[in-house]
RNA sequence: GGAAAGAUGGCAGAGUGGUCUAAUGCGGCGGUCUUGAAAACCGUUGGAGGUCAAACUUCCGGGGGUUCGAAUCCCUCUCUUUCCGCCA
């Protein structure tokens, strides 16, 4: 969430930061600038109040020790007068924590300047493109149903066993899952990213911690009786490793990746978006997470980016990259590019990757901050996460596009880690 | 799953109702000395809020309670360790 420091220090510039989302967040900004303003003096009397508390409290003490016990007596009368009002005033505080934080909660990230204005996915503006389209001398045939024809994905047998969108990989199909996961894990670690094997259930803390919570209760599949949470993305886990810790700038830059399952419960979603591999409740997925300083933040968003290209050139994908519009962006996010892949049967572009910069909207929560050298005091840090890559939407782009009368090609980055390089 | 013990500052570790704004040690930072370094010695040492700065408030796993006063007593939750049981 924003920073009240920020709200009320740069009043205008969040309120035009926050119109390029489309969103009029005046009412609310001066609302909240009003209860912290009053949230400051209750502050201020409630302190003076514990501080007469305390004082007498001492007081009273030496006079018990001197066994001065009327004078004793009488002063603990006064602290009753004390404690009555201490009470009003933290209620009073705590009310209007619980009101600024309430309203808070519902202020989405400030964009960056450089994001378009726009309403929706397409007023999005075109980055950069990449690959070819592949031509057919044949009409090619859909994902869903060359995995059928080659028996490498079971879609039926994953209804049996969990149901829709749970999908069973088989024989070629599976082992072309390890071998994408790890390629980009391979290109992870030349790209200086510590791998990490981190724990697929969490608790609440983290889930309030990168922001599923509570935002987004309902997508997240919930194990009641222990309270915990499966993660929708590798995002959470890794990046609430750095949950209330303060980082010393030589620690920058932080970059961390893992390979995660991620489910999703995906409420809502239907039709043509579901189909096959579109859409999933459990996919895979390489996560890449860096924690920097915030002058050079940018920078990385750029260099993540590159890195993604990097691995959906290698892979030989049709690409193109997305600058995401105000109105398109994520709640937390600063700045967003959406990778997309075409798949050549389904004739659509398909999101593979969206690498973002969060700037200190997750550290906020997170208590994620750093020791300036400059100033010796802490400062938020700032978060960009990104998929490096998520696998379903790749697998279905690359039996689609790469398939011929012999079989689906599999693309050379992939061979030395497979003993097969057609599926057949 | 059963039993017991425990959770204190970056780490180790004292403190069991009143200068605890937490001893001591280690580490970190600054300084003296030195050509430089080490050693020794001296000083300093966290987070949050607040202020021009201070004062002040708050934080001893989380929450609640008792008390004029809680790291310290009570309740509760979470976690850790050890033992037993079960088990990949």
């Amino acid at each position: 969430m924003l920073t009240i420091k920020n709200i009320i220090t740069n009043k205008q510039e969040v309120l035009d930061r926050l119109a390029i989302r489309n969103i009029d967040a005046t009412e609310k900004v001066n609302k909240i600038i009003a209860l912290d303003d009053e949230k400051r003096k209750t502050q201020k009397d409630l302190d003076d109040l514990k501080s007469e508390q305390n004082t007498l409290a001492k007081e009273i003490g030496m006079l018990i020790k001197n066994k001065q016990n009327e004078e004793a007596e009488a002063a603990k009368e006064q602290t009753n007068v004390l404690k009555e009002k201490t009470k009003l005033l933290t209620d009073a505080y705590n009310n209007l924590e619980s009101e600024i934080n309430a309203i808070l909660l519902t202020i989405p990230n400030t964009p960056h300047d450089s994001v378009p204005r726009g309403k929706g996915a397409e007023d999005n503006f075109k980055i950069r493109e990449g690959g070819e389209i592949p031509t057919f001398d044949f009409t090619p045939i859909p994902h869903w149903e060359l995995a059928k024809k080659y028996d490498i994905i079971d879609f039926e047998l994953g209804v049996k066993l969990t149901g829709a969108g749970f999908p069973l990989y088989k024989a070629k199909g599976a082992q072309l899952q390890r071998a994408l996961i790890n390629f980009f894990l391979d290109e992870g670690d030349k790209a200086g990213y510590i791998e990490m094997m981190p724990p697929i259930v969490v608790n609440e803390e983290s889930g309030y911690g990168t922001g599923q919570l509570p935002d987004k209760e309902g997508q997240m599949y919930h194990c009641q009786i222990d309270n915990f949470y499966l993660i929708p993305t590798a995002e959470v886990p890794v990046t609430n490793i750095y949950r209330d810790v303060i980082l010393n700038e030589e620690d920058f830059p932080i970059k961390n990746m893992a390979y995660t399952p991620c489910f999703r419960r995906e409420a809502g979603s239907y039709g043509k978006d579901v189909k096959g591999l579109n859409r999933l409740h459990q996919f895979d997925k390489v996560e890449i997470v860096q924690i920097q300083h915030p002058d050079k933040s940018y920078q990385t968003l750029d260099e993540m980016v590159a890195h993604v290209e990097g691995l959906v050139k290698k892979l030989n994908l049709p690409y193109r990259i997305m600058k995401l519009c105000g109105g398109d962006m994520g709640f937390t996010s600063a700045t967003t590019y959406d990778f997309e892949v075409y798949s050549a049967a389904q004739g659509r572009w398909l999101e593979v990757s969206s690498v973002s910069n969060f700037e200190e909207f997750q550290s906020n929560r997170l208590k994620l901050r750093y020791k300036s050298k400059e100033t010796k005091k802490t400062q938020l840090a700032h978060t960009l996460n990104g998929s490096a890559l998520a696998l379903p939407r790749i697998v279905a782009a690359l039996l689609e596009n790469n398939q011929t009368p012999r079989g689906i090609l599999v693309p050379e980055c992939l061979h030395k880690f497979l003993n097969f390089k057609i599926i057949d």
